[in-house]
DNA sequence: GATCATAGTCGTCTGCCTGACGATAAACAC
DNA sequence: GTGTTTATCGTCAGGCAGACGACTATGATC
């Protein structure tokens, strides 16, 4: 057979999927789109879209985005546009019946972004939100706080976000990407509170102190104080060049 | 436009390309294929086809593996089968220009297997092979040992590899998935070279003596004692039950 | 202004893990 | 037997982390 004989390689559809995590009020956070299509309409959905024919993956997954968030994302695998949020590619997902108009392939990929005003509606979801990653996976399928319907999410997004959140909690033990949840200055002590709210448990602060303080290149005092968190004034501190941490950060056992 | 409309989403095709890595004779080593067509005909490539289109990732990966190697993968997300090496996937690579074909996305996939017999060759595949990691990757494209023309890999295949490769190296280190490189039954010293080769560092056997045997689940004696790496007799082990080892086993520094 | 609550920062102590390395044990080759 | 190889146990010092005491500097409250 031709090498060009198109039943050798039946056609798909490729999409990207965005897991963009935050910490907002001391909560983990991700951004949801609420489908305003079939199927799973009115259900809420992870943000993304098909891969356009000329585009790169990671091309395609920043203009996602730019379109729903206006985050400018850095890829660090591409020439750095401004820093932003920390992109990466997550994981694939292809099961033959993961979505039942046909046959779609959706290349995930993982934002971690400082908390952000509130997200604008892409083009073509009706409105996004951020909910807590404990609301989006808990069984009954989240939202509850808020009255929201009690729905899972659509598609096999809920197993997406799950490997999303655990890639994150695992990065942020051995590199200096927590950083990427915080404005550029921020205090040891908003660092420490990124890492409870990812990891989900307290954390000793003069412990956590002397950890980063102490890792070369992980941070870099930038001069200034400040009283925002109240009580004492604390030092301001940007991410230092180090992306990975040695020794590194590991989370409390269970 | 209709959520059916052809041109929303340009069809792609999807392959698999698998990393296949074992250890033979102190060196990490991976399966490569000869070409038998265009494009990089008569080139050395990753094995891999394309993914059918009732066909999970997963399936497929495993299906490509069998194909060329006989093995039995075991994907720790999918109910087990005979486990004979480990199977995940790795990255997925979409660069619009990656095959001059057509768009081509392939979903990279990561087998660690023992020390094989001689590769078989699979169906489209003109011959295959183990060949060092190091050969593949250097600057000329490997294979110089064995007298062999000087090419790189095809594709964007050397940078799959290297993806592969680091990401073995790092698993290693917190994972018991170095077992997957050994046999049912090895010794502590067995496991100690696949380390050592895999990093290309030297460890000093007594402290890894002491580390993996007092990492609770991480090795069990199966009783017997064997002597077929010379030197006083050996105590024989099988992985035990524990899939992330804490605390890590860590790579020496440079 | 004194007091309190809050958050930040510096130290101390102890136990665990690791790297370096000495010593012994059990096979094989000669 | 002697030497070589590999396996295994032990010792010791240094580093790092968890637990926690102490002190500092701000704003809030009385």
């Amino acid at each position: 057979m031709s090498p060009y004989d198109p039943s050798a390689f039946p056609p798909f559809a490729v999409t990207v999927d965005l897991v963009v995590l935050t910490v907002r009020r001391h909560a983990l956070c991700a951004l949801v789109v609420r489908r305003g299509e079939q199927p799973f309409q009115g259900r809420w959905a992870l943000p993304g879209g098909f891969v356009r024919g000329d585009e790169d993956l990671a091309a395609a997954a920043a203009r996602e985005l730019a379109e729903e968030t206006g985050l400018c994302a850095h890829d660090p695998d591409s020439p750095a546009s401004t820093p932003g949020a920390h992109l990466e590619q997550l994981a694939t997902y292809g099961d033959p019946r993961r979505d039942p108009r046909m046959r779609v392939v959706s290349v995930a990929h993982l934002v971690l972004a400082p908390d952000l005003p509130a997200p604008r509606a892409g083009g073509d979801a009706n409105s996004a939100r951020w909910a807590t990653v404990e609301d989006l996976l808990s069984q009954e399928g989240g939202f509850g706080r808020e009255g929201e319907q009690s729905t899972p999410l659509a598609f096999d997004h809920a197993r997406i976000l799950g490997d999303g959140v655990e890639r994150a909690r695992s990065k942020i033990e051995y590199s200096s990407l927590a950083t990427a949840f915080c404005p550029p200055e921020f205090t040891v002590g908003e660092l420490r509170r990124v890492y409870e709210a990812v990891w989900g448990v307290a954390l000793d602060p003069r412990n956590f102190h002397r950890k980063v303080t102490g890792t070369p290149g992980f941070l870099v005092p930038s001069g200034g104080t400040t009283t925002r968190q109240g009580g004492r004034p604390a030092q301001l501190f940007r991410a230092g060049g180090a992306t990975v941490l040695n020794p590194p950060m590991l989370r409390p056992e269970v």
